[in-house]
DNA sequence: ATTCTGACAGCAA
DNA sequence: TTTGCTGCCAGAA
């Protein structure tokens, strides 16, 4: 092998580059759980590498919906990493949410779990 | 190399 | 019921 990874995010290598991928596979109007998306990766519990994984996914070429991915609770918990509070909250309203008081109303409906769906 | 952190989740009081 | 502490894994300092 020649190369060993002098690039932040390739295809195989890495935890995060799964999140991203994962992530970036969540359909529209749909959103999904830290644990959920740790779980499908194998490293049920870590769900806290996820959130940070996500953090990087600012360096990540390609979009990354991370607005649709939040707590098990459905809460909007990275909302603060969006730049502004209400960003998140606002691209998820776009997407036909309804949140109230940090929370998705219709997230037990609309949840999207990768080891059910994939 | 070691230590700390982190957008969580689960369990205890 | 709510609040708090611990455990999990991987990366960054």
């Amino acid at each position: 092998m020649q190369k060993r990874s002098s690039v932040p995010f390739a295809d195989n290598e890495g935890f995060f580059s799964r999140v991203y991928e994962l992530t970036r596979l969540i359909p529209r109007g749909r959103i999904t759980s830290y644990g959920a998306i740790a779980r499908y990766l194998g490293t049920a519990g870590s769900a806290r590498m996820v959130g940070w994984a996500l953090n990087t996914s600012h360096s990540v070429p390609g979009l990354v919906p991370a607005h649709r991915v939040v707590n098990r609770n459905g809460m909007l918990t990275g909302k603060h990493h969006f730049g502004n509070s209400s960003t998140m909250q606002q691209l998820l309203e776009n997407e036909g949410f309804t949140i109230e008081d940090d929370r998705i109303i219709e997230f037990r409906e609309r949840f999207w779990d990768p080891s059910v769906e994939l």
